[in-house]
DNA sequence: TCTCGTGATGTTAACGCTAACAGAAACCGG
DNA sequence: CCGGTTTCTGTTAGCGTTAACATCACGAGA
């Protein structure tokens, strides 16, 4: 056989042999070092297409102390929400020369997040990104492995991280006070499930709007973010026709099964009861009637805390704590319309 | 100050030093090594959590050849569909003991997986999962970095590399059969855009029921996937209103955006049109009316593609290519209906 | 001409771990 | 009670890279 007869991938040293350098050239060749003869440099380069030589980032990892990888901690990635939060993550943490090692919690509570973070630490990630949208998740950011750069979506404000989310509180205040000016009495509410921070958030501006305008608060009917419970808020909704003209429901897919529901208890919207969602899903636009919500900027939810979590790396110091906060946005559709007086 | 005045976090040696053991010994502790006496196993694990020591991966992949990590590429990770394969596959992983390093495409083509490809091999994963939808970046397997496993995920069947797949084909004349024996003279067709395999599967499936059956075979429309594209389509097929009696969508977000079109011209699902759509996302049991779909089981599809990958991986050697292919299922609703004579 | 700085390269020593071998202690049957 | 096996532990040598320092050649300024 020829002179490579073992399959084993080329390392450096192949590389210096055949281009009659010391390795230690070749190494500098490829971190475009500036002391090196452009001469050797091509004669360097021209070994290592012709050997097909590709470094191992392990090695050098081990060295450097630096893997150029983020790990990024998750829940339910089928979702849309988290689904293009760590989207918008991968492409910022890609952009800026990093990769991403995914964990995708089945469960969330503090002790998965915590054996999360600790594998991703074990891999040598160089920060972490954890989308925690659950208190109890969030808790669990109080303890990292120290030194460890960290990076909370949608989480919690307070504790040893910095945050960056969606304000919700704000979008609620929109999503109420836009049924309010259409002349409604008051707004009922569809929350999410409790312990989330977002459904927290969306409650306190619902509530806020009403009560600042002196109206009254009705009670809160709670579901678990999917079309199915959004159905069964819609038909106790249905039977209290009369009382009800205007729901303000915690994110698109409940709204979905509200209209479902309406639809098969003969209630018209926006009729007889308006309906604003939040996310603005890409299926929001065609529902019958297409969906009044508030649109979240998911993408620019990942890309500002990957800056956020590349500006601590990068600075090798612990910076005090941000706090980001991406604005939501009004998107007026058809599902609400003036009270019927 | 104390004696660990650096903040450097502890390496084995320090762990072997406080048990008053060798590194090595520590290294057969945390390997769960056989010979190792109880006692000393106990002393390890004392001045392992003492120190609070985690293992450095990155130096154990160095030595073992083995990271323990898996590389995914995919495209679009905000579609259910491949949110839902990668969630799968990242579940799979990880109870396999794997972590799962992704890379997202903004646009898939051969090149974009090509360079995705070498920085996960660069990086030292052990396989590579290609989610590859489109002939053109199902093409970028072929070349491969020699002996590196890998599973393309609803790819092509040629070439080099075991495939996994949902039987798209037979989806196809489930839907398309469903509505012939409704008694529809015929079944128009809204696919998906051309170079997707999918898209070129369900074409396939229901061109065959068709031709099978002696009927006539419509003028196709190609959408994107998008709503939007959907309810182009619709209002066309709105139009043509008579003649048009069956749909079968390409997938389920089409088909709300040809609910919509339809709402609005008036024409009634299912009674004048029937609608049969695809992949039976969350949202579709709540459309108006419910959607009748085929069903993809995802979650089974990143499953085993992880099976035939680690397969590969552990059996060290090249093995034998292999088909996969995952049923679909047929989900009755609302959206069709006996043709009206 | 001599020295000194600078640019280009080479040599050596880590990084933190596991593999491979070596040695010591304990156990065994004849 | 002795050779041989088994069980436990230690020592040494890498894995493939970069950092740090050493070396050498060359040209500029005195």
């Amino acid at each position: 056989m020829g002179p490579n007869v073992d399959r084993r991938p080329p390392v450096m040293a192949d590389v210096a042999r055949l281009a009659g350098v010391s390795h230690q050239t070749v190494s500098r060749v490829l971190n475009d070092h500036p002391n090196v003869r452009a001469e050797t440099r091509t004669r360097v380069m021209r070994a290592i297409d012709q050997l097909g030589y590709r470094r191992n980032l392990v090695a050098r990892a081990l060295v450097t102390k630096h893997s150029r990888t983020l790990g990024v901690v998750s829940f339910d990635t089928t979702l849309y929400g988290p689904a293009s939060t760590v989207y918008g993550i991968e492409q910022a943490a890609r952009d800026a020369g990093y990769f991403v090692s995914i964990v995708s919690l089945r469960t969330i509570d503090r002790a998965g997040v915590n054996d999360a973070i600790g594998y991703l630490a074990e891999q040598g990630v160089d920060g972490i990104v954890v989308v925690a949208p659950q208190r109890s998740a969030a808790r669990a950011l109080d303890d990292l492995p120290a030194g460890m750069p960290a990076v909370a979506v949608e989480g919690w404000h307070q504790g040893e991280v910095s945050v960056v989310s969606v304000d919700q509180v704000e979008g609620a205040r929109l999503a109420t006070s836009h049924l309010l000016d259409l002349g409604h009495e008051t707004v009922w509410h569809v929350s999410g499930p409790a312990d989330w921070l977002e459904a927290e958030g969306r409650i306190e501006g619902w509530r806020a709007v009403l009560t600042a305008a002196g109206r009254p608060v009705p009670g809160m009917l709670t579901g678990d973010w999917s079309p199915r419970s959004g159905y069964h808020a819609g038909k106790e909704l249905a039977a209290m026709a009369g009382d009800v003209t205007a729901v303000f429901v915690a994110n698109d897919q409940m709204a979905l099964g509200l209209l479902r529901a309406f639809t098969e208890e003969g209630v018209k919207v926006p009729e007889q009861i308006s309906i604003v969602g939040f996310d603005d899903i890409p299926e929001s636009e065609f529902f019958s009637p297409p969906l009044t919500t508030i649109r979240q900027d998911f993408g620019a939810v990942g890309r500002r805390s990957i800056d956020v979590l590349l500006r601590q790396i990068e600075s090798g110091e612990a910076l005090p704590h941000e706090r980001l906060v991406v604005p939501p946005q009004f998107v007026l559709r058809g599902s609400t319309a003036v009270a019927a007086r």
